[in-house]
DNA sequence: CGATTCATTGACTAGAATCAAATACCGTGG
DNA sequence: CCACGGTATTTGATTCTAGTCAATGAATCG
């Protein structure tokens, strides 16, 4: 999650999933969606399952993006991660969803049945393996994540997190556009809307980066950011 | 991990798989590790793996405790994850480690070439659904550690904390021992060792815990614990 | 153009971190 | 068995980062 280099790979070998394979073996995990899944549409914040909910589906999604996150009793909110175009989402084992997920935007989505899925993955060594690799994908992004979560200060975040949305690829100069608010920041950060907005105004202070519009940021100092970054 | 019950299954399954079933065929990965595995020893704080290793290995706790880890560059760390008897490491996917991997106490591990479990998943479809399981649980703990780490207080991290400890069908009164020092718990919080340590007192205080010694802790209230959990 | 939502800024507070010291614990050797 | 040294833990005083409360400003959409 998150990565948008490898976003772009996945969304980049959709289509070409298209061309069937001559041989009916092996698939990766996007082909298999290409197979056995439908697509569908969400509005901004509807939501695409809820935590608890029986897991029926695995998620890939299309267009737009997706938070999953996690809440407790009295409404804090913890987003645990962003997708984007060509990520796929939901595949926790166990029964339940441990997160619920939601459109940031108006967004497409594509859904194929677990059962499905599983099944294909006990006869297909690649899909399984791909299946694997997708999880254990997400899980270090989740990694990385609580190092962000429990150790790095407010400035630390921002940075890492305007360093992710940008791309590995990137270089100085390059404009992120942000698909959500600055709350979604926050709560994915594990801090207030406020001190999301200060830092950014800060880091704009020191020349890091500049603030075009509010879902727009120019990088400007990217080996700034990466220093913050530890 | 840190889900006791499940450790304590998993602990229980393993001597059962040493009467190889009858079959060839399924295997779960328990047993694929019986059949690939071999042993080690690790002393307190030796390492089993470090971070950007190349991930040679998967490794499953036979006895003590193991702690994984990321470092920033100025020493402040990040426990991801703490592994009792039973449970998988090393499953992310990557040729390299993303945590690095310490013993906490003395302690023995199994342990079983990646390329070798991988092989043997590709052709059976059970133990490669174990494989992804066992992937899955972790993300999920990682998942439900983020929620902590991102938005609970102190008093909430440290109930939290000991109701993973004392596991799920743990009862009032139960005695937990905790295998690690305060350092290791400080840092799996997301907290300092002082605050651990107040905040261990002050529960004390409203007598939902006993501190029988630094390392043996009494749940005495555990609803009042449960309700800091949210 | 007004209404509403979203973002920024400011003043102040609080919760956890930091700095510092005292106490408890543990293994070793006398 | 007890004294010693080293480590781990607890406790106290103070600081500081980010949170809270409050108000203003900007953007978006009928």
């Amino acid at each position: 999650m998150f990565d948008q280099a490898a976003a772009t790979i996945a969304v980049a070998r959709f289509p070409s999933t298209t061309v069937p394979s001559a041989q009916a073996g092996p698939h990766d995990l996007a082909a298999a969606f290409k197979m056995l899944g439908a697509s569908m549409s969400f509005e901004r914040n509807e939501e695409i399952y809820g935590e608890g909910e029986p897991a029926e589906y695995f998620y890939q999604v299309a267009t737009g993006a997706v938070r999953t996150y996690k809440l407790l009793s009295d409404g804090r909110r913890q987003i645990g991660a962003f997708y984007l175009p060509g990520d796929f989402l939901g595949l926790e084992a166990g029964a339940e969803h441990a997160f619920s997920a939601e459109a940031i935007g108006n967004c497409t989505v594509h859904y194929a049945k677990r059962s499905n899925i599983l099944t294909m993955a006990a006869r297909d060594g690649v899909l399984s393996a791909d299946l694997w690799a997708a999880t254990a994908k997400s899980l270090r992004g989740a990694q990385e994540h609580m190092l962000l979560l429990g150790r790095k200060t407010a400035e630390e975040r921002v940075a890492s997190f305007l360093l992710n949305m940008s791309g590995l690829a990137g270089r100085a100069g390059d404009v992120i556009e942000l698909p959500m608010c600055r709350q979604d920041i926050a709560d994915y950060l594990g801090l207030t809307i406020e001190t999301v907005s200060r830092t950014f105004t800060h880091l704009e202070g020191t020349s890091a980066i500049e603030l075009i519009s509010s879902r727009r940021v120019a990088v400007r100092n990217r080996s700034g950011l990466q220093r913050l970054n530890s």
